[in-house]
DNA sequence: TGCTTTATGTATCTTTTGATACCGTTTTTT
DNA sequence: AAAAAACGGTATCAAAAGATACATAAAGCA
């Protein structure tokens, strides 16, 4: 891959040539497939990485049930990852991709010497963190103050709306676990909708209408 | 105010000396009484607070609801102020003192140009952001997965502990904000812990057994 | 093809929580 | 002292959501 070709797939938020060149010098390229594991609860991190395409879902398991944190895409970093490493941590959530996918990864040492030399790494860290913390804000007053069916029409327009397209590939039963509910409340809920006219069932996806 | 006395007052996690110099310099205290506002929505920052004594309440108003993100105590710094300070945004949330309180101020452009000098100042700053989001996470899990009833036991066995005294002041009503929920469910929930043993019941506090 | 898994529909019942209303008591304010 | 506000107890009713059970259909697979 050419070198210019490379500078060019990381993401534009780092301003500074010489950061963008010590990414290069420092970092590498991999390619994972779906279902793959990047991280694991326990584990130290060794390198930080930035989705450069493709997808990867951030969870933490208890127990009896999981709870989905964020998704990690394009031209964005792990908030988890990145804290953990900065602190020597270990891991506390899971990372695993939901479609093959391009990551660039660096050693973790760098998070912190980047942030007394580069300007636009501060400011991405910190957009990292505020932008999840407001992220789970919302989650948290959805589920504190929204009843269900308006959580599930948020849910299927936010993803209609990110993929855009009217057509939510999706069972009844992942919605569920989405939303921290149960497959049956799903069903009834989805139902009342389809006889209202906002949305047409199909097995396996929803279309909104 | 002797030089070494103020000195002593700065929080421990700012380690260089230099560091503290400059907030000396750049800096000063100011006393604010119980309900002062120390920031309102759509506000731009101009000083970044940390709380030396006392505690702000930090909270977002909605149409009809309010939502409490978090108290910032002792030693600790208000993420909310300090995001919208860095990106020069105005600010999404409220500041309230609960009690009379001393803050130390600072111009806000400092944070920037600290970051860039000090690790101490970074790995405060990310601290500040990791324990928010972890503080969060908590009560959104608990929201999503508790019954109420749990949720008000283990609010007060956490105040008793930080507090250190089984005996919680706090009215019913309130205790209903804190948690989102009405008056009634409280009351209700509160007299079943008694006849169970768990509480011992007052006008304005909980004393727990 | 037949078997198994996945996806969905739906009825019934129970529990949890919220809404409303009314009461008496204590504390604070005027 | 009188009035007002805050505090707490409790009864009744309604709505939301979860639990359970059973049924049918489609898709995948041996």
């Amino acid at each position: 891959m050419e070198e210019s070709e490379i500078l060019a797939k990381l993401p534009k938020a780092f301003t500074e040539s010489a950061l963008r060149q010590e990414m290069l010098t420092h970092g590498k390229f991999i390619t994972v497939n779906k279902d793959d594991t990047l991280v694991r609860e326990g584990q130290y991190l060794d390198f930080l990485p930035i989705v450069i395409k493709g997808e990867i879902r951030v969870f933490q398991q208890k127990e009896d049930r999981e709870i989905l944190l964020y998704y990690v895409r394009e031209g964005q970093t792990c908030m988890m990852s990145l804290s953990a490493a900065y602190f020597n941590h270990t891991s506390t959530s899971y990372g695993v991709a939901t479609k093959p996918s391009e990551i660039f990864v660096f050693p973790t040492r760098l998070v912190n010497e980047w942030q007394l030399k580069y300007s636009s790494w501060n400011a991405y860290l910190i957009q990292t963190f505020r932008s999840r913390y407001d992220e789970l804000l919302g989650s948290f007053e959805s589920v504190a103050f929204d009843p269900i069916d308006k959580r599930v029409l948020s849910y299927l327009t936010d993803r209609a709306k990110k993929e855009n397209t009217p057509q939510i590939a999706i069972s009844h039963q992942n919605l569920a676990y989405e939303l921290g509910t149960t497959r049956v409340v799903i069903s009834r809920i989805l139902k009342g909708f389809e006889q209202q006219g906002k949305v047409k069932l199909f097995r396996g996806s929803i279309q909104l209408k």
